[in-house]
DNA sequence: CGCAGCTCCTTGACGCGTCAACAAATTCCA
DNA sequence: TGGAATTTGTTGACGCGTCAAGGAGCTGCG
């Protein structure tokens, strides 16, 4: 039996590193502006324009919770520091005595609405706007079979 | 003036959210089964395979910090720990009073080589392996381009 | 020499994410 | 109906990353 580790070849070493390397900078980059110019984080960006998506900008606990794929105790954490923060509140469910509905605030509404348009510049600015069709073709693709392999298996 | 800002289009829309479940979904798997099996994180095995790729197994502090690409506060939380850990230890050097090595113990080689063939293993398993060749350059020319990008601004 | 400024690194506080344990309400079913 | 199992959400502890402040050694310049 050959349990020889099948090294990446050094062409795709240097891609996985690069692709590493991308993955940590754009995340930091586009974090660091979003916070810096709306005092928001990525995770407080997710949760919010999931609210705003729906008409009455409220949802249960945990159908947000699975909107975002976040599991509920980080989701739980995550609202407290948000209501505390005013950008959401927590309103009682009357068909059922556990649940609650998480529901935006004006004050997140303004947030988000203050937000989307700096946030959607830098994500052009860093990749779209020097993405040729091809590219945000095979884009498409590449992480669509990524994220078809990290569900298909548990 | 036109401020309206530039949304995205539904095409570019729906790729930037794969990318980003891509992204997160990668990341969280990797590191979980890197962590499950063998005891470490990723920003661990960074550390590690840096320091296995010099002769003498150790590098000052800062110059580890610029290869993982970390603040050096950051660095100096994470070395604490993997010392308390026994995976990594200080020494301090002879040309400069304020300074360290930073130096990888058997027990952290000894981690490194158990985790590296099934942590390559899984990279394969979920990336690589379902790439073509022309896949594979592509995400190389949009990684490097993205990289480019956020380091040619502030 | 002496000291101003810089480099190298540490520290403490705080927000975040995960895990395990738990509480309360609901549902299932005998 | 009534108790067991499930669903819904919270909590506490702990490791991690960032930011701001600081300490200790080195360097350059008068």
């Amino acid at each position: 039996m050959d349990d020889t580790p099948r090294w990446l070849t050094p062409d795709e070493q240097r891609v996985w590193r690069t692709f590493l390397r991308m993955q940590t900078q754009l995340t930091a980059r586009l974090g660091r502006e979003l916070q810096t110019e709306s005092n928001l984080s990525m995770a407080d960006y997710g949760v919010l324009v999931n609210l705003t998506d729906v008409p009455d900008g409220r949802m249960r606990f945990l159908e947000l919770a699975r909107a975002v794929e976040w599991e509920k105790s980080r989701m739980s954490h995550h609202i407290a520091r948000m209501v505390r923060r005013g950008l959401v509140r927590r309103e009682e469910c009357p068909d059922d005595g556990r649940g609650a509905f998480i529901a935006i605030t004006p004050e997140g509404r303004a947030a988000i609405e203050a937000a989307a348009p700096r946030h959607v510049e830098a994500v052009r600015r860093l990749v779209f706007d020097h993405l040729s069709s091809e590219q945000l073709a095979a884009l498409d693709d590449i992480s669509r079979q990524i994220v078809a392999r990290t569900e298909q298996t548990p």
